[in-house]
DNA sequence: CTGAAAGCGCTAACAA
DNA sequence: TTGTTAGCGCTTTCAG
């Protein structure tokens, strides 16, 4: 039916039809058009399909208070952001929104600010309006205090996790992502690695650090200098990379722990006449396409796969919403993207 | 009360309390449950105080499924963003949930992906949940039909507008915006301006361009040459400003139709030995922290306040809710925020 | 195969 | 001042 013909309809009721509408206009009892319309119950096909002519007719839509009200389920879910809504967070809510919305459920969206006022208040009102389920995300990779103990209602950290082993927490395998770039590093025939990365207060930092000092251990070499920690930005990479060409130890390779960082080093090894990759590999973390597409050559990244992320935390949710919870930290894997800042140049003649 | 308490006590019941369970726990009828608890009809103190004590005690929370269904509200509101959830939503978003937030309405977030099956499909879903109103936004200032007609709740368009003058839509005043920068590039006694921006298809590509010669007109000025139209990219910044030095005609401030382009030119000019601001003043578009501040020299840029923007659609909307709706386009003004780029240089001695 | 009625949790009239 | 009751829209027994 047309939405003219739909909104000519309510104009006449001047408010969304009910099932008691339906029923009325089909000539059946409500209980009867409910069964007809939810395809339960034995009925005559002839009363079903007059039933639903007549929801057609009225534009029907159930009002979904009233089925929250006798089924318990509400079919939503809350997803609350303890930090600001940033950069990570968009692949992520895409992939559990688009998740939810799959097996029909609903999101709400709570941004709570990195206060933890604002993220009780959240908390509370999600549990008022009786959620199915919470997701909770953040910024950081951090682990994080439980949002509540004992919460009536199934609840799945996604990127950041809690600190209690027993919640279920969904977060990227960043050591696993070190680990392949070092690798990939590896394979060009790399051995003189430098590693150049974000404050050493961040989890982040320190997890990519010690994986990239231990993968390189195993074949028996070492890191070139120590990781240089300072902050996730450019200025800091071209910094470092400035420090690095200063210092005597020579190296081929730089694995950075942020694609800013490693554009920064980009910039500063090109002022310096240094050819990426021919001279010095180059590996990022992020692969964030703003930087690691923009960056001369293009840059090499690790990929964490948030959108994924997010899809398994809500898959997660949804198995333990049906009373299977998955208790447990999920590493997702990381995704090594090869570009031009790591390829094997190629002697034309 | 500790949420240990509220436990213990819900898992007596095993289910969240209601207000039959406070009612019969303070020794009192429902109805007067009711009225203690919202502050209604004439009661004793005491009475009020023993409802509000077993309330707190079973961690009473009204169910808002029943709220819903005895006042048709639901405080709820549904955010479609018509194409894939971007940057720009990440401040729009913010602002719309903290403006709604505070007023104690919960917001649905609906990620439509560019697809018109999905976007009609929560549409429905929206309606169905008697949303009390929706905002629609998208990653581009185009105008674009209508999301339906005669809806029967009001709907703002944001950052996007609607086709429909009747529509209520925010949208950021870029027209404003791109003559701020002009002025400001004007006031530091720049007169040989040009102008480097993105695909000529894309609306805000347009406007800004139009502003931008219109304004230089009323000085009886002419730009530099065209405006350059390409990509929102790096790239295209560099390439544009290499064809720029390679014309005849002298400039001596270029306006970019974005911060990546901007930051691409200042890449070139550096690298053409010219310098930023001395020989060359510089302006962006969208102040994106990431590029304007990563820019050498940081760069001066013109900001939507998107964020603002968000928080005024959605107080229109709660207006719109309340009886009271501003149809029509309403400008969101941008701001210019002034860095090195365009620094006036100093003489130091 | 269909209808009547109870009940989900809450509020608001109306009675007491 | 408090209790009782009807009703919001729907599903689900249980009778007919």
């Amino acid at each position: 039916m047309s939405p003219r013909k739909i909104e000519e309809t309510e104009r006449a009721l001047s408010r969304p039809a009910t099932i008691s509408d339906v029923a009325r206009l089909a000539g059946v009892s409500v209980g009867t058009a409910s069964k007809a319309l939810n395809g339960r119950g034995s009925l005559r096909e002839e009363t079903r399909r007059r039933v639903r002519l007549a929801a057609d007719e009225l534009g029907f839509q159930p009002n979904s208070a009233a089925l929250t009200l006798n089924s318990g389920r509400t079919y939503t879910v809350g997803m609350i952001t303890t930090d600001t809504i940033g950069r990570f967070s968009i692949p992520l809510m895409t992939g559990v929104e688009d998740a939810l919305g799959a097996g029909r459920m609903s999101v709400f969206l709570c941004d709570a600010r990195d206060d933890p006022i604002r993220e009780q208040y959240y908390l509370r009102t999600l549990l008022s309006r009786r959620v199915d389920g919470i997701i909770v995300t953040g910024r950081r990779t951090e682990a994080r205090a439980p949002i509540g103990t004992d919460l009536p209602v199934p609840v799945v950290y996604a990127f950041i996790s809690s600190t209690d082993p027993h919640d279920c927490s969904v977060v990227p395998d960043e050591t696993g992502g070190a680990r392949k770039a070092v690798d990939h590093l590896l394979a060009l025939g790399r051995t003189r690695i430098a590693h150049i990365t974000g404050p050493e207060r961040h989890h982040s930092a320190r997890v990519r650090a010690d994986a990239t000092t231990a993968r390189l251990a195993e074949e028996g070499l070492g890191l070139v200098g120590a990781p240089m920690f300072g902050e996730w930005s450019e200025a800091w990479g071209r910094q470092a990379a400035g420090i690095l060409m200063g210092a005597p130890d020579r190296f081929d390779a730089v694995f950075c722990g942020s694609d800013q960082i490693a554009r920064g080093v980009a910039d500063a090894l090109r002022a310096a006449g240094r050819r990426v990759p021919d001279d010095v590999a180059l590996v990022g973390f992020d692969n964030w396409e703003v930087m690691t597409l923009a960056c001369q050559p293009a840059l090499t990244s690790v990929d964490m796969e948030l959108e994924h992320l997010g899809r398994t935390a809500a898959n997660l949710l949804l198995t333990a919403i049906n009373g299977e919870p998955a208790p447990g930290r999920h590493l997702n894997p990381c995704r090594l993207v090869v570009r031009d800042s790591t390829a094997v140049p190629v002697d034309l003649d």
